[in-house]
DNA sequence: CTTGACCCTGTAGTGCACTTCACGGTGTAG
DNA sequence: CTACACCGTGAAGTGCACTACAGGGTCAAG
């Protein structure tokens, strides 16, 4: 059995976030000890590193308890998942496009841009002045 | 001389947007009518949709502010604008490389992954559980 | 027996760009 | 005269994932 800064050592993470991610359900409540210490078990860390594992990839913390809930669900499949993982996935080539969107304006912004002469002249100031709007933009 | 709504209509926002670019020091603070309602010249409406449009390729408005300050200082060089699209540029390299981390993993994940069975053989949850750690995440 | 590392609770603050709310005055059309 | 769209203020709420703070108890070493 761990306490909590053992948990969050192994973890990776602070003993706040730890405090955090039980409050919003993502840990279960553990046991506490006679002095009102929380006591873990070895498998916490697991626990705590499936949820960073899975941040790193871009779920957010409400699509990890979704993704919880489904691993400890016998009813449900491993298409479930695959679901998850594949919504990510879009949401994703969408945040990429919208990147890719914007880092094309700025290549063309710079590529006009002389770097000499007073901002008065910038052909990138002139261009935010005046040119079509492109889209969601954040 | 527009009132607030007619600038809102004009530039794409709503009148608590304006309010609040105003608050922000992004637009000046316009002169008022007898009645207090706010005096806008024509133009505030180009200075919007500049911020709006610098929005759209990236620029936060902190950015942004700092941006049409350049363009009001008579000492500025249109180089200074470069240089901040050129930061700008950077970051948005930085972000689009995380996220092709992310799709990268996210496409192994589901091409492990068989579509059928229970969760409790899915390689998805069971790469979650084990998989080694690849950055910063978000 | 004190120091210092650890643990507890609850609340508030962070950053970003708004949005919403509560409450009230103004302007105009019918 | 009344309805209704418009304008004003200031404060609080949103989402996300923490982080920090205030104020206090616990435990092991020296």
């Amino acid at each position: 059995m761990l306490n909590i800064g053992e948990v969050a050592r192994q973890g990776g993470v602070t003993v706040e976030t730890l405090r955090y991610y039980e409050q919003q359900g993502l840990i279960a409540t553990p046991d506490r000890d006679a002095n009102g210490y929380r006591k873990y078990a070895p498998d916490a860390v697991r626990r705590v590193r499936f949820i960073k594992r899975a941040q790193d990839v871009g779920f957010m913390l409400k699509d990890i308890a979704d993704l919880l809930n489904l691993r400890a669900d016998p009813g449900a499949s491993c298409r479930d998942v695959r679901e998850r993982v594949e919504n990510k996935l879009s949401e994703i080539d969408g945040k990429i496009e919208v990147l890719n969107r914007m880092r094309l304006v700025l290549n063309t912004l710079t590529d006009a841009c002389p770097s000499e002469g007073p901002v008065s002249e910038c052909p990138i100031i002139d261009a935010l002045d005046g040119l079509p709007r492109t889209g969601e933009g954040h």
